[in-house]
RNA sequence: CGCGGAGUAGAGCAGCUGGCAGCUCGUCGGGCUCAUAACCCGAAGGUCGGAGGUUCAAAUCCUCCCUCCGCAACCA
């Protein structure tokens, strides 16, 4: 048994109804590029990714496809597996919900959760959007009935379903958050999910019964575990399912669960509760990072502009992509893509800066001293300080890589390239060449290789294959002891070693000719924007709505409500008012006086303490709206 | 006054435990010749969102306001 300090880091468990995008490329290097630092320095760590395959959404988009889930899912994660492997991810796991060792860690669970009882039967009656896997409450509905987030039409749901009390816990959490600041990163999502916790929480709908791709309720078989909750015990069931069950004793608590911004809540609410229920220690840290964007855009499909990584690395190489995702990505924050900015990366970064460094140090060593590199001398004060700096760069590089700043970890690292293109030009070796100064020559060309040999250590875990390259032009491939975090030291360089230049790192990019082939992303097609149509429905169905002309008599906006006007309005000799969430779209007074149509015999309802009678009716499309107007029909005139 | 984040050179960002306003890219001029038309130096370009205040000194701390974003609320 290793007494190694313990390492380990999770991706999410991604949902395999679409293939791989680029935003789980970063997440997944993310992870691999922090599992092999760690391990660098030493650490004993346990890398898991895997796929999410249960749910309504799968069982649908299978049905639609004619297959079976499992038939539909098997050869999209086989692309998400082939994927890492171009990717060089080197996980230790790669769980699948559908695995019996999963099923039975989750049923386990369930059952002590129910046992204690924490989870309990209620009925749970209301509007359901499969795309989402999400319950909405009337209210929260959008226009029509769809839904809120992804404004797909929703489905009504009355289920028997168990509950777990979240409710009970929220204290304990706050308190938790409270004494564990870092436990949610960045800090903006800490207070924002703070902020949310302290409004109350509501018990979780935690089973389903409307469909069964899940995993049953052990102890009541028509019901099938949600989703999420499913889900989220992957962390744990990948550790206790495997083996004899000891990689759990050795590895839990999670160093580290990476998730993206827009499922947060999920890992740093609902999972550390369901962790408290079951008395199991909470993971150290939840770091929620941005999103990649497409030319400042979300990355969607009907946007049609969805990046298939697999392109870019046979384009642009494995080792450039990944350094690309970790350098622009800042902390926290969201990074954009273009293909422009991935070639002034390369082409800056990797090709002008890093691999030209080593390109005309093993030059100048090929050329001035026939390949050898050189005891250095007692050097100058020129040189002191660049080797100072040389000196400080690992400490620095390490405080940020361990608070997971990686791109400023790797700006840090590039002063040093940066500075050591410089100290060239100002030591000018050529020169020294010219004057018979062989030892101050030397010295310089000693340094710049154990330059390039210090940063090529500490770039390795973004660049994984880099390493093994620039020891073959340095002459030192299978000298393990130089390469390490041990050997991050200047002078362990071996004199009157010989090298051997090779080709460029990264050959630059030419960029014009990129831009005459670059495909533009097929624009989404248009008939996709067209909301599906409702089921057919009876006449008689329609004749139970009653609609009606009705003149604006007033109108302005409801206050604290950005989405709200309020409409005095007059329907014969009758006045109603009205609420309506188009404040988006129209000024309150280029409203007054007009003639709309409106539901007039649909019941009332509360919105921000306004009773509403009835509905106005607009047109939507592509993110515009239009109120329907009846100009020259009179106040109260009925619509057949 | 729901909570939080942000507003700094043409673009993207750092600085924000107060002490001459910085980095990368782009533009312009120069240098070098080891190197992948690379590298190095210099210049132009900012009233650090606005207005007050604290201070010897404010991008940095405080107050108010404006704009953008996220979360929440809201969507008959």
């Amino acid at each position: 048994m290793s007494d190694k300090q313990t390492f380990y880091i999770t991706t999410p468990i991604y949902y395999p109804s679409d293939n791989p995008h680029i935003g789980h490329a970063y997440t997944t290097v993310a992870a691999d590029t922090m599992t092999r630092y760690m391990k660098m320095r030493g650490f004993d760590t346990y890398f898991l990714t895997g796929t999410d395959e249960h749910g309504q959404k799968i069982q649908r988009r299978a049905a639609e496809a004619g297959k079976t889930p499992i038939e539909f899912i098997d050869p999209i994660i086989a692309n998400f597996q082939a994927l890492w492997k171009t990717l060089g991810i080197e996980y230790d796991d790669f769980i699948r919900t559908t695995e019996e060792r999963h099923k039975k860690v989750a049923q386990d669970l369930f059952q002590q959760i129910y046992e204690q009882g924490d989870i309990y039967k209620s009925e749970y009656e209301g509007w359901y959007c499969t795309s989402c896997e999400t319950f909405f409450t009337e209210l929260q509905l959008a226009e029509g009935h769809t839904c809120p987030d992804c404004g797909k039409p929703v489905e009504t749901m009355k289920e028997e379903s168990y509950f777990f009390k979240m409710s009970k816990y929220a204290d304990r959490w706050l308190q938790f958050i409270t004494d564990n600041p870092d436990f949610i990163r960045p800090e903006s999502r800490r207070n924002e999910m703070i902020n949310f916790v302290k409004q109350g929480l509501d018990d979780l709908c935690v089973s389903r019964t409307t469909f069964d791709w899940g995993i049953p309720v052990p102890f009541d078989p028509k019901h099938v575990i949600y989703v999420w909750f499913d889900a989220l015990i992957n962390y744990i069931s990948a550790l206790k399912g495997t083996g004899d069950g000891t990689l759990f004793d050795k590895y839990w608590p999670a160093d580290v669960h990476l998730v993206g911004k827009d499922i947060i809540r999920f890992h740093t609410i609902i999972w550390p509760i369901m962790l408290m229920a079951l008395d199991i220690p909470l993971p150290k840290c939840v770091l929620g990072h941005g999103w990649v964007l497409i030319d400042s855009d979300k990355m969607s499909k009907s946007k049609g502009n969805v990046i298939d990584p697999n392109r870019l690395c046979e384009k642009y190489g494995v080792e450039a992509v990944r350094y690309f995702l970790m350098r622009e990505m800042g902390y926290g924050q969201d990074c954009n893509y273009t293909e422009d900015l991935l070639a002034l990366r390369i082409n800056n970064d990797l090709a002008n800066d890093y691999g030209n460094l080593l390109s005309r140090t093993t030059g100048m060593i090929d050329k001035f001293q026939q390949g050898i590199v050189l005891a250095p001398g007692k050097g100058t004060e020129a040189d002191a300080e660049l080797l100072a700096l040389l000196g400080s760069m690992p400490e620095k590089f390490a405080a940020l890589m361990d608070g997971m700043q990686w791109s400023n970890a790797l700006a840090e690292l590039w002063t040093l390239v940066n500075k050591a293109n410089k100290y060239i030009e100002d030591a000018a070796p050529w020169a020294l060449n010219k004057e018979g100064k062989t030892e101050e020559l030397a010295t310089v060309l000693y340094n710049l290789v154990e330059i390039i040999r210090l940063v090529t250590i500490m770039v390795s875990p973004v660049m994984p294959t880099i390493p093994a390259k620039v020891w073959q032009q340095l002459g030192i491939a299978n000298q393990s002891e130089l390469c390490g975090w041990e050997a991050l030291t200047w002078g362990l360089f071996p004199a009157n070693a010989k090298i051997n230049r090779g080709e460029p790192l990264f050959p630059r990019i030419d960029l014009e000719a990129m831009v005459a082939e670059e495909p533009k992303p097929a624009p989404a097609p248009a008939a996709a924007k067209i909301a599906a149509l409702t089921p057919e429905c009876q006449m008689a169905d329609f004749a139970k709505i009653d609609l009606r002309v009705v003149k604006v008599l007033d109108c302005h906006k409801v206050e604290k409500a950005d989405k709200l006007l309020q409409f005095r309005l007059q329907l014969g000799e009758e006045e109603r008012t009205v609420v309506s969430g188009i404040a988006k779209f129209y000024q309150p007074e280029e409203l007054v006086g007009k003639h709309l149509i409106l539901i007039a015999n649909l019941q009332p309802a509360v919105i921000r303490g306004i009773e509403s009678n009835g509905m106005l009716l607009s047109a939507e499309y592509d993110g515009k709206l239009q109120l329907l107007e009846a100009p020259d029909m009179p106040s109260g005139a009925k619509i057949v």
